[in-house]
DNA sequence: CCCGTGATACACT
DNA sequence: GTGTATCACGGGT
């Protein structure tokens, strides 16, 4: 028997809707590979961002800088950077090339490979506070800068996703504001922030 | 509540 | 080219 495809098409990514996509990404699997060593976290929280009208996103408006440019590559790259100085914050790129939109992955559940993920976080012990924000993931996943623009669905990549094996019904997908975006005036209130309703790995 | 941290974006020389 | 306000956060008080 062959095994089934797991890993998520390029196809789930550049369909042009960024909210079905940020719902459709919950209980799916991110993975990282580095010099061998995998670890794979179950994305429980997503925020999605789109150029049109979302003053919250950095491509609104259809602006490009060096920055934001790999927002505008087609659905399936990784779009990441560099906020407050210290944290990585990973984000998929999705719909078609020249829009720019992406989703934000906040909370992950750990699913493989913990002990790497707490050493990278210079943890002891398996807590809340090892993935449960964008910052604090991309540290225990080990996601660097210099990985923004890659494509996640070009094997064999350093990170990737695949298929989860439990997937939230639509039940059990909440929906609220965004965090962190108070500066978008009107935006900051839509709700673009999906979770996996009751998840303890969710951020705040 | 407060603040570190450094890249970025953009205004202005 | 240079100055500087800002920031899709997290941890501590």
């Amino acid at each position: 028997m062959p095994q089934p495809q797991k890993r998520i098409p390029k196809s789930f990514f550049t369909r042009s809707d960024v909210l079905q996509v940020s719902r459709e990404l919950l209980g799916q699997h991110l993975i990282t590979e580095i010099d061998g060593e995998r670890t794979v976290g179950r994305i429980v929280e997503t925020e999605a961002y789109h150029q049109d009208g979302d003053k919250a996103c950095h491509a609104y408006a259809g602006r490009r800088t060096k920055r934001t440019e790999v927002m505008f590559m087609e659905g399936g790259h990784a779009y990441i950077y560099l906020c407050y100085g210290i944290h990585h914050l990973f984000n998929i790129v999705t719909g078609k090339a020249d829009v720019g939109s992406a989703v934000l992955i906040r909370a992950l559940e750990p699913v493989h490979g913990q002990p790497l993920m707490l050493e990278r976080r210079g943890m002891e012990r398996l807590e809340k506070r090892l993935t449960a924000g964008p910052g604090t993931l991309a540290q225990a996943m080990g996601i660097k800068k210099a990985w923004t623009g890659t494509d996640l669905t070009d094997p064999p990549g350093p990170i990737w996703l695949e298929y989860g094996d439990q997937i939230p019904s639509a039940d059990n997908i909440a929906e609220s504001a965004r965090i962190g975006v108070g500066y978008a005036g009107e935006c900051a209130q839509w709700p673009w922030r999906f979770t996996i309703a009751g998840n303890p790995w969710l951020s705040r």
